[in-house]
DNA sequence: ACTTCCCTGTCA
DNA sequence: TGACAGGGAAGT
């Protein structure tokens, strides 16, 4: 569930614990991680030094010396935790782990074992990649405009609600703040996506902008125990309007949060304020 | 473009 | 004990 926020705090955590480390060993006890394999990432990383970390949509792209590039993918529960020696506590479902030249360790902790690492060529990552190469822009991207989002989801009849999941249309949005964005935006999760008018795409453009800025600044959303980096928790679900509120008033008009399923995705919605609006099919 | 699968803890 | 959580890849 880490989505765009959440791994943006991962990378900021990361890149100020783990730059300028020096790898020693790389240890998996589920390899299934690993894409190519253990004694791939051994060959490759042992003696590699970090020199920094991006994010492109939800991937992390751990930048080594050489030319070196780790992709991760946390995908539903995946976290990262630095311990400052070996012999420090391993969490839960610890699965990968990464000694450094100093003794520190960085562990990858993944209790469902849908994350996923890949080790890439620096720059290759875009053409390597499967989920990179097709990916849509980031939203704060100025070149992702509410025109170019128009576009878009008018190639789309599918429900706006699954057309925001699709990370080729626009990256790092996943289930909370897809439901968060169509409820600022006053749009049913159902509306397919080739009716919204322009002013509806605007407003949505706008919203999925500011919202995932300000869920960014608050440190992400905290759902199921997410630690970043630091080990710090989100202060953004403090925040949330519908994502986990079913049964509880809108705090628009009061009217009952509902919980339905969109693409076979959990759905909750205002059924009040988020009318779906009968038209035809552009 | 839609469905299924990967995983396992939590909840009804 | 079975349904459910869900991102993305693979399959149809």
């Amino acid at each position: 569930m880490p989505e765009l926020p959440e791994v943006e705090n991962v990378r900021r955590g990361l890149s100020k614990l783990v730059v300028g480390k020096t790898v020693t060993a790389v240890d998996a006890n589920w390899p299934k991680t690993l894409i190519g394999g253990l004694t791939a990432f051994r060959t490759a990383l042992i003696g590699r030094t970090i020199t920094g970390v991006d994010r492109r949509g939800k991937y992390l792209l751990i930048r080594f010396d050489q030319d070196l590039t780790l992709v991760s993918h946390l995908r539903m529960e995946g976290k990262y935790q630095l311990a400052a020696s070996a012999d420090q506590e391993p969490p839960r479902f610890m699965h990968v782990w990464f000694t450094f030249a100093d003794g520190s360790q960085m562990r990858y902790a993944d209790m469902r074992k849908f994350g996923r690492m890949q080790l890439v060529l620096t720059g290759t990552e875009n053409s390597t990649v499967s989920g990179l190469s097709t990916l849509g822009p980031e939203p704060d991207d100025p070149s992702w405009t509410a025109a170019t989002f128009y576009d878009a989801l008018h190639r789309r009849k599918a429900p706006i609600k699954s057309v925001l999941l699709d990370q080729n249309v626009v990256a790092g949005i996943g289930n909370i703040y897809a439901d968060e964005t169509l409820w600022l935006s006053q749009l049913s999760p159902l509306q397919p996506a080739a009716t919204l008018k322009r002013a509806e795409v605007v407003r949505l453009h706008d919203n999925i902008i500011q919202e995932l800025a300000t869920a960014t600044e608050l440190g992400g959303t905290t759902v199921h125990s997410f630690l970043d980096a630091g080990g710090h928790t989100g202060r953004f679900q403090e925040q949330l309007h519908v994502y986990g509120q079913e049964g509880t008033p809108c705090a628009r008009c009061g009217t009952e949060i509902l919980k339905t399923k969109v693409g076979e995705r959990g759905t909750h919605f205002c059924p009040h304020c988020q009318p779906l609006r009968k038209r035809r099919l552009p």
